[in-house]
RNA sequence: GCCCAGGUAGCUCAGUUGGUAGAGCACGUGACUGAAAAUCACGGUGUCGGCGGUUCGAUUCCGUCCCUGGGCA
């Protein structure tokens, strides 16, 4: 099993980002969980690197893998690949990221006219994206991605499922994971993550959940509020992942509409596995 | 029981000097090329507490009843 989750990947979040528990991990080979340090954020691009050697070690072993998890953006980058960018210079990055979004946007409507004209002054991630790429490269972002390389659709044979389970079920299970978080193992979690001290913009720190449990850490929140709080997140989360898995992958991927158990489900996996396994 | 203050969207509240109403959050829909559990865009979803009255017209004014909070007994 190869994790293809953004937030499992880190070693500081077991309960928070809901990792296989050690029975389940017992149970078959897993790849990928919890094997990154929080202080240093993880890319899509780090990732499929990762994903790809583990999935290139489970061949030579003559064994089977099977990606999971709720990343659309590391699966497709791992599959199509993405824009050779070259790692950004770190000072540039550093400056970009403490500009204000207005000023960032400002900025590129001078050094990449076209990026500014594409995207809104508000989308604060992908001004600085593009604002960080023209700096550190003097190539505007749009040159970079007419090209994508990396990719492994191509040499390998897949066999895709899309789990898109109804809205009222899924919900149920978004309210039920948070219960967990508020547990005495996740509150000690949280708690030594916020000791470590690290920059509250990395992915580590903007997992749904860390900002919730540490406001009631930290006494802003109350039990009640933070569990209301940190359920609303992780349902807007689940809708986001929802219109992307329904809408970005090919259409000839399979989408399993049903609650994913029972029967069906064990017979959607059965056709699934069967040819792949041969 | 009496006196105040309230009752408007799922929630917290604006507002309408009488012409059927709007913010934030929630919710819905969508976008997505190197921090994606991120970031962003679009959408108002409503017996304006109930019933009467005045009026061409009442969520708004009047009466009454109900409910909530506070005060006095």
């Amino acid at each position: 099993m190869i994790n293809a989750d953004s937030a499992q990947v880190y070693r500081d979040l077991r309960i928070v980002s809901a990792r296989p528990s050690a029975e389940e991990e017992a149970r078959a080979e897993h790849r990928l969980y919890g094997y990154r340090d929080g202080a240093l954020a993880c890319s899509a691009a780090d990732w499929a690197a990762d994903a790809k050697r583990e999935i290139a070690a489970a061949h030579a072993a003559g064994r089977l893998p099977i990606l999971t998890g709720g990343t659309g953006l590391y699966i497709r980058t791992l599959l199509d690949g993405i824009a050779p960018v070259p790692e950004i210079d770190g000072e540039v990055r550093a400056a970009v990221r403490a500009l204000p979004v207005l000023e960032a946007h400002e900025a590129l409507r001078r050094e990449d006219p076209e990026a500014a004209a594409r995207l809104l002054p508000s989308d604060t991630t992908r001004v600085a994206r593009a604002l960080e790429v023209v700096r550190s490269t003097g190539r505007r972002l749009a040159e970079w991605q007419k090209e994508r390389s990396g990719g492994i659709a191509d040499s390998v044979s897949l066999a895709p499922l899309i789990l898109l389970p109804p809205r009222d079920w899924l919900y149920a299970r978004c309210d039920q994971r948070f219960e967990e978080m508020l547990s005495d193992e996740g509150l000690a979690e949280v708690r030594l993550l916020l000791e470590r001290g690290l920059d509250p913009a990395l992915p580590v720190m903007r997992a749904i959940g860390v900002r919730e449990v540490a406001a009631f850490l930290a006494g802003d929140l109350t039990r009640d509020h933070a569990l209301e709080a940190g359920r609303t997140a992780t349902r807007q989360y689940a809708k986001r992942q929802y219109t992307w898995f329904s809408r970005q992958p090919p259409a000839e991927w399979p989408r399993f509409t049903a609650a994913p158990e029972g029967p069906a489900f064990d017979e959607a996996l059965g056709l699934l596995l069967r040819p792949a396994i041969a």
